[in-house]
DNA sequence: CGAGCGATTGAAAAGACTCAACCACCGTGG
DNA sequence: CCACGGTGGTTGAGTCTTTTCAATCGCTCG
């Protein structure tokens, strides 16, 4: 595992590049990020950052999958995002000024670079479209937050299942999705034996197909139907 | 009341000026301001914006609060925020660059200036302390929904009422809060009926006094308590 | 004074949660 | 190579919260 967590991926042939944010850099600008950042290897459940620490940077997911989540009283977690590959994270709490309100965790081993607070500021100060697509992914994401508070206060719990389950078809691209019950009982927002008893019905109506704790979708449509609007 | 739909306001002397992310502007841009905006009344119950429709400007909420919500499936709306005098209203699908989200209508009369798109972007391009505090803004509305959906998720409607009259005081400031019980129950994410059923056990508790459609918060603390975290 | 809408109450049903027990798989160490 | 322990997954039963539906009340506005 030693020589995977010295793994080197320059900027230019990352795949944020060609996904995220930072899409338009030019060379020098690459050049420039490539040396002013520092990759590394993170374990399974290895934690990024937590709730209510203060923000130095942000980071760059190479490879991997990302829990974002943050705690309720009782010390649930509810699951606010998974991101995938090429996905920038942190940089909300960067830009309010305060500190964390989310804690983020690794769900696989990933590849990830950090990018420092400085650093990342002044290329929003420098670079307009950087600037502007930041903004816009604020904005994007605000819009994504209206829908989940709504689907949570107004769906049942199978309705925001199916719902859930789409969403993962998109952070698991064509690969089995591949999270534990529990984590995916905190991102639909209910118990685990609950979660489960779903799965199985819509395993039974030929929906999905499970294989321990790997779970192919079948029926997209039918998901979506159940999911509502 | 159409007297009243004349009135004019200056940006200068705005309550939007004092609060909100205009609080910078020097004389040029109030000036300029002043030139480029639409100053008008809305009575209660009137829509600024639907859902799906496309952002052509921004409001400037001078005088009046103004729901924000979403409709679920079954056509129930689910209240978003309530915004206050001072605040901006629209901006985030303008930035997003996709069609409104949610919608917008006034819970009261209200004054209200337009500020068109070009207008308010050329804004954003030309003064950085605008811009800055329109990304510190997106940023914490993030952190802010964030809590939103993890208390839908995993409080109950009691301790959800609880936060949700906590919340309501800050937008009422000191007058009595004064919501229909069919909003207030689609802020708080319930049925009308559970919503009023509960308030009664708070006014028995003491912590509320109601009166019609008015209610006051008596006893803060122990709300906070109810509400937890 | 009457219509109508919002507020309120009651009763029953449904959905989801909790708790407790059990199972199955996996890696470890003997 | 196998027994062991542990974690995560699964099932069942009972309970509680919340919703739904139906009916009533009461105020306000023509």
């Amino acid at each position: 595992m030693l020589d995977k967590s010295h793994k080197h991926v320059t900027c230019s042939t990352c795949v944020s590049r060609k996904i995220s944010l930072f899409g338009t850099f030019c060379e020098d600008e690459l050049k420039h990020l490539e040396e002013n950042h520092a990759c590394s290897h993170y374990k399974k459940n290895q934690s990024l950052f937590l709730e209510s620490s203060f923000p130095r940077g942000v980071y760059c997911l190479n490879q991997g999958r990302v829990k974002i989540f943050k705690r309720g009283d009782e010390g649930k977690e509810q699951i606010i995002h998974i991101a995938k590959a090429g996905e920038i994270i942190g940089f909300r709490a960067m830009l309010s000024g305060e500190p964390y309100n989310v804690s983020a965790e690794t769900l696989e081993e990933s590849n990830i670079c950090f990018i420092g607070k400085d650093e990342f500021l002044t290329m929003m100060d420098t670079n307009p479209t950087l600037r502007n697509g930041i903004i816009k992914e604020l904005s994007k994401e605000l819009a994504d937050r209206a829908d989940f508070i709504t689907n949570m206060a107004q769906k049942s719990v199978r309705e925001r299942l199916a719902f859930a389950l789409i969403l993962l078809m998109k952070v698991y691209e064509n690969e089995p999705i591949n999270l534990s019950r529990e984590d995916m009982a905190n991102f639909v927002g209910t118990a685990t034996e609950t979660l489960i008893r779903l799965l199985k019905e819509f395993k039974e109506e030929g929906l999905i197909e499970v294989q321990t704790r790997k779970l192919i979708v079948l029926d997209t449509r039918k998901l979506m139907e159940i999911a509502g609007k």
